[in-house]
DNA sequence: CAAATTAAGGATATATATTGTCCTTAATTA
DNA sequence: TAATTAAGGACAATATATATCCTTAATTTG
């Protein structure tokens, strides 16, 4: 049970362009080099995003991608859902109904003891996902980061979509 | 990110055995029947289980394995852990490493914003699991099952182990 | 003691999922 | 008009999960 790739690029992606400036769009080809990452394959991530509606693109030079939405308003939750999907982490299989002494129909056709609580802790993982929004990312990347490097970036970004 | 086979297959086992007689044994091929599961690949899961500690083994005629505890001494997290392993269901491959602009040491050796998010949604995950004893999924079990069904199950059982 | 039985685990095969690449299309902007 | 971009289909490579087979050594039962 590991979160792939594309779901951690994915994250990645989304905090650069939460830092933004208004109304500029950057290329999966310059957000796949800055994150070192294989630009294609970054592309399905991207456009999980972009059908959630939690990215928007624009065609042409100077297209890409963009934030459809304030950074506040998006969780990571929402984020992680759209490139993983929104099933659970445990899958029940049903081994219970293998049973040979189940010769009889078991009226009850509630979920099995084990799934629900693997359920509920699913549940608990998306919820601590769904407090943090991208905002908090980002004052937090702002604490973390040396100023010098964010400066940095911004420069490599701004040389990249002007 | 799926949990898989296994995994299930454990915790189904630890609960079957955690209604077993005192004393008595259960054997992988009679785990594998009562859950319609392969038998040979059970046994990988049991051996996990058994170097854990979680259950204990008895070789020759009438063995198997019981638990090495108290069904109220044993978490899921114990079992899903002892199966899986220990290791977080994100992994951080550092992506932010390979920023361009990063041509100097950065100072600052703390995991990045998002894994650390992504390690806390972890574990919330499994603290909701330690909570869970397999004495809670007996008791639901009892509660849920029908009694024919939990009649008829040991009597199954007790015919193979004694 | 002898025979049957069992877990442990190595080796290996198969199936499935993940990761990665390539290419075409259509839209859009400069 | 030309360059550029996202979208997405098709496919290839790789890694992981699943499953089976077989040997070994220990242990218990009879």
């Amino acid at each position: 049970m590991i979160l792939k790739g594309p779901v951690e690029w994915g994250l990645h992606c989304c905090a650069v362009l939460s830092g933004l400036p208004e109304g500029q769009y950057l290329a999966t080809r310059e957000l796949a080099e800055f994150h070192g990452i294989p630009k294609e394959y970054l592309s399905k991530a991207m456009q999980s995003l972009s059908q959630a509606s939690i990215v928007e693109t624009s065609l042409g030079p100077r297209g890409g991608y963009r934030l459809a939405k304030a950074p506040d308003q998006i969780t990571l939750l929402e984020i992680v859902e759209a490139i993983e999907g929104k099933h659970s982490t445990f899958i029940c299989t049903e081994i219970r109904k293998n049973n040979p002494c189940l010769t009889f129909t078991n009226p009850d056709s509630k979920p099995c003891a084990i799934a629900r609580v693997m359920w509920e802790a699913d549940e608990a993982w998306r919820a601590r996902l769904q407090r943090e929004r991208l905002s908090d990312i980002l004052e937090t990347v702002k604490r973390d980061v040396p100023g010098e490097l964010l400066r940095k970036n911004q420069e490599w970004i701004s040389s990249r979509t002007q």
